[in-house]
DNA sequence: TCCATAGCTACATTTCAAATACATGTTAAT
DNA sequence: ATTAACATGTATTTGAAATGTAGCTATGGA
């Protein structure tokens, strides 16, 4: 019933970046000493991230990242399903369940989990940041 | 964004004894066959569904277990709840996350479950077995 | 009375995805 | 050149979940 780190790293990091000031670069060692989260897990983050366009990243000194959508624009449902591995409730396959094909429990699951990703399509980046002050408090930056 | 196959396999119990013939007796032994899961396994999980009251056992020889309440008196809602580990879609406290205390993310993760398990309440074990006799065909029952 | 069967309980071990670490490559500014 | 940053592939570690082992307890029947 959990969402693995990754989406929920995933989900800091663009916290992080939306209430960083407009177009301010971060980079990937700054975001991991705030959150004291692996470094090394979060390169692949936004690697990601990066590949979803969620993220935009610059090479080199003086590089780093910064959100590659307005904040508005990134919708919590569509990050989920693009960092989870999978959004399948139970795994039927392995080993596989023989009543797999007339399962009325997965259909049920599956309902289940579409009204989960409904609540999440409600919301964007730019409502989990309303609060910039407060969060911006607690992760000890300059908020401009 | 999974149910531990320890959830899972409770639904499969509970489903398995439904479609039985009323008040007969299954065995653990049976019902990982059937399932082609690890007997060993199920033999926590039918004890603690004991526990729960879903399911009455009963030792010794000519003993086994049966649903301990009417099908549809189970609602899946409240089995997820019991059997699951853990309801947090996220783990805010391992490793601290320092926005925890005015995380918007959190809230809204919180309401997506809150309306994943709604789906859930709104079905019964009965909901799961209507189609007893083609899941009794898949599962090499006699289905009474 | 004994045996076979079935669940109970505790502890030990294994598994495997996820997480983390390491090493090296590539890019860009100074 | 040098430094700082992300990119990428591979290897290792971790920890929860799953599985296994062993002995205990209860019940019905021969």
């Amino acid at each position: 019933m959990q969402l693995t780190r990754y989406t929920d790293y995933s989900l800091r990091v663009l916290i992080f970046l939306a209430i960083q000031p407009e177009a301010q670069r971060s980079t990937i060692t700054e975001i991991a000493e705030r959150f004291e989260i692996s470094r090394n897990h979060l390169v692949k983050i936004v690697h990601r991230l990066g590949q979803l366009g969620y993220v935009t990243t610059t090479r080199g000194k003086g590089g780093g990242l910064c959100l590659g959508a307005s904040a508005a624009d990134i919708n919590l449902a569509d990050v989920v399903r693009n960092m989870e591995t999978t959004l399948d409730v139970v795994d039927c396959h392995q080993p596989a369940c023989p009543v797999a094909p007339a399962c009325e429990l997965k259909r049920v699951l599956n309902q289940a989990r579409d009204a989960f990703l409904q609540v999440l399509a409600d919301y964007t980046l730019a409502d989990l940041v309303r609060n910039r002050g407060e969060l911006g408090t607690l992760l000890n930056l300059e908020t401009a």
